[in-house]
DNA sequence: GATATTTGACCGGA
DNA sequence: TCCGGTCAAATATC
């Protein structure tokens, strides 16, 4: 309760590292690309921004809650900790997992249930009132969880005051390392040109694979952007795979730059880029090519693998 | 029949 | 004691 703001900075800031990380790996990705320098000089920018925005909430918020575990890595180097399989007799361990926890808000079209698949296969476990809210709260886990001890787990929840919104929480990483199976849910899964490099594919394409995997039949709308001086959550989000049949799932992100829009960082304008645009060229080196014209772009690869 | 979802109950942290 | 998270039996769907 009281602790609710500490938290909430503690996971904002593990999510500006995650993003942190993340950009370092796409950095490395076009790296190996031969990239254009301007391109990378951009990725350095927004790497150096997160870092800064990361310093900041540090300093800024001075009395984190301490964390239940010394695990100082977003990975789950050891998923030893507290059995979380197959836990009788202990249902409740929401302190055993702190890992990190994403905030990504996504809008899926009208009379959607639930957001579009994020690349993973979930099952859910639960559903519950929450107090404060109009809807439920969806909690999902990583399919894998039995067979592989997946802790991958996410809960979904419809916003309050957009119902086409959907706040989406991710705990915890995949270590199933299953990013293909999305195949099994049908909608948009890996398409040709990655189910085709499938064979060959090797681990720096592994962001890209997924992120292709959005590519498919995503449709973003950059409508209602509209200036604020929010916070944004995370940059960091999982995409929304569009319907088969090419009906539009729109992606916002909740934040300052409303949706349609990314902004990497309110203090760095310039960084401001169209989202369609950003999606094939950052997540796709080979269409940067074509993609890349006088704007910026950064990475935004959801951070589900160590 | 296998798998996924729903839903009420239980557990534990605050 | 309240409330969020998880379990597991019942139910639905493929």
């Amino acid at each position: 309760m009281e602790n609710g703001g500490a938290a909430l900075s503690r996971e904002r800031l593990i999510g500006e590292l995650n993003q942190g990380i993340e950009l370092t790996r796409v950095l490395e990705t076009h790296l190996d690309y031969a990239s254009p320098l301007e391109f990378q000089r951009l990725l350095v920018r927004s790497l150096l921004s997160t870092l800064a925005r990361a310093v900041s909430i540090a300093m800024t918020s001075p009395q984190f809650p301490p964390l239940p575990t010394p695990a100082s890595s977003p990975c789950p180097t050891d998923e030893s900790h507290g059995g979380d399989v197959h836990g009788r007799g202990s249902k409740k361990r929401k302190t055993l997992e702190p890992q990190w926890t994403q905030w990504i808000r996504v809008s899926s079209a009208a009379g959607v249930e639930a957001p579009a698949e994020d690349g993973f296969s979930w099952r859910k476990y639960g559903q519950k009132e929450i107090l404060a809210a109009k809807f439920p709260r969806a909690y999902y886990r990583c399919s894998h969880h039995k067979t592989r001890g997946c802790p991958a787990r996410k809960q979904v929840q419809r916003s309050d005051t957009d119902e086409l919104l959907f706040d989406v929480i991710y705990h915890g990483v995949h270590s199933c390392g299953a990013q293909g199976q999305v195949a099994a849910s049908g909608a948009a899964a890996v398409p040709p040109a990655a189910e085709a490099d499938g064979e060959n594919s090797e681990p720096r394409l592994r962001n890209e694979a997924l992120i292709l995997n959005f590519r498919t039949g995503l449709a973003i709308k950059p409508e209602e952007v509209d200036g604020g001086d929010g916070e944004l959550p995370s940059p960091l989000f999982p995409l929304v795979p569009g319907e088969p049949g090419g009906a539009s799932s729109t992606l916002a992100i909740a934040g300052p730059s409303g949706s349609g829009q990314l902004r990497v960082d309110p203090d760095f304008p310039v960084l401001e880029m169209d989202l369609g645009d950003f999606f094939s060229a950052v997540l796709d080196p080979d269409f940067m090519g074509d993609a890349v014209e006088s704007k910026q772009y950064l990475s935004s690869a959801p951070s589900f693998f160590c």
